[in-house]
DNA sequence: TATACTAAGTGTATGGTGAACACTAAGTAT
DNA sequence: ATACTTAGTGTTCACCATACACTTAGTATA
């Protein structure tokens, strides 16, 4: 804090951005929607907007996710603040980012007309992007690629319940690379935090698998 | 990114607050300045200042650095973006927190006028604070604990040339627990990260220790 | 209805890493 | 010369991560 009082400066503006990730297609996604002004008209960008004063940083992150997503109840956390001063070329704007992971299967369908400005771009093939949203996509790689080998937080992409193979394809496709059935499964087991759901995924022509789901929602570093 | 134009907008103010820290008689400390003015005046807070707007925020930090403390070229990381709407009373204000890191031989001595409103607090005995200060400390301890144990993030703690058992106190403090020396002894050479000096520290009455220096500023992830 | 197909599910051996633990070495002070 | 202080050094053991291949239980189809 300081002792200057702030009238009379002329103040940035302030905004959440959002790194909303799921996994689809055996891909790892960001969403993006396609900027309807200038400057970067018709680029893609992440999908964001200005906090509100009576609005804490958290209030206003899951706000746009509503607003912009039609969701809500999703993991969240806030990732960085970027703001160099040209990265907007209009004024000076601060942004906060957050990452946000939502299942694919809880996503809704986006009515027909919108779709064309909304997309999913798996990570690795961004498009050209607004702004500086690809350093702010990739930073947030970073974070979750790195998060997910030490904590449970892959649960904010699984669905309720899930076979383990599920599970492991999820590490999988987000880490880029393959894992080892029987130690994955180990693992897993180990920490305590599935349990059996008794119940039996019985699609497919092989044998069922038992279903599990997390014990807690609660974020565990391990 | 939004679509929406800022003009019209009341905007939030913006700062930059310090979590600086330093090691000095065994105790992790951080900086905390007096208030002079309402609200809060006269508690202690953290080194902070609003940004101007030709700046990024990481040259804010650098600037506040320099203004209040005196230094510069002390290893420094964005923390956490504070933004809970009344944590100012007065107004709207978000505060980007970064930590930093001093080692307590390269602290300028302060002027002795100065010396009044400027202290070095235990992060263990923290006195009352102003604004959400407290909570910023807290979370700032909490990385750097962290941080300790899975970088080598206390070179910034540390003089260019030490002893291994002052580097081991070094971490004894950060985590405030009892390394065994022969272990991280091992460890630390182990790391690649150290280097002879051929120098030996013939202080003490008592054999002399090999000084060891690190053979690069940058940090790395163990 | 037998056979092919697919994914589920399971155990062991090995190498590496972290933790526990105590004595000798090399100086200074008295 | 003796006491004192910190520097410096190796080994054992428990645990964990890794590598690795076959049997099981269903469905599909010939």
């Amino acid at each position: 804090m300081v002792n200057t009082k702030y009238e009379g400066f002329e103040t940035p503006g302030v905004t959440v951005d959002l790194v909303l990730f799921t996994v689809n297609e055996s891909r790892l996604k960001v969403m993006l929607v396609k900027r309807v002004e200038e400057p970067f008209r018709s680029d893609w960008s992440l999908p964001g907007g200005f906090i509100e004063l009576g609005e804490s940083l958290d209030a206003a992150a899951q706000r746009v996710l509503v607003e912009k997503v039609g969701v809500s109840d999703v993991y969240m956390e806030q990732l960085y603040t970027f703001g160099k001063p040209k990265r907007d070329p209009r004024s000076r704007v601060i942004t906060v980012a957050y990452i946000a992971l939502i299942p694919w299967q809880s996503l809704p369908q986006p009515a027909s007309e919108k779709i064309i400005d909304l997309t999913w771009s798996p990570v690795d093939h961004l498009p050209k992007l607004a702004f500086d949203h690809k350093e702010i996509v990739n930073y947030a790689v970073k974070r979750l690629r790195a998060k997910v080998s030490y904590s449970n937080i892959v649960y904010g992409l699984m669905p309720k319940q899930f076979r383990l193979s599920e599970l492991q394809s999820m590490y999988e496709c987000i880490i880029d690379d393959k894992l080892d059935k029987r130690n994955f499964r180990k693992r897993m087991l180990a920490t305590g935090l599935l349990k059996e759901t008794g119940k039996k995924d019985t699609a497919g022509a092989h044998r069922p698998a038992m279903l599990y789901q997390f014990k807690s929602k609660e974020i565990v570093f391990l």
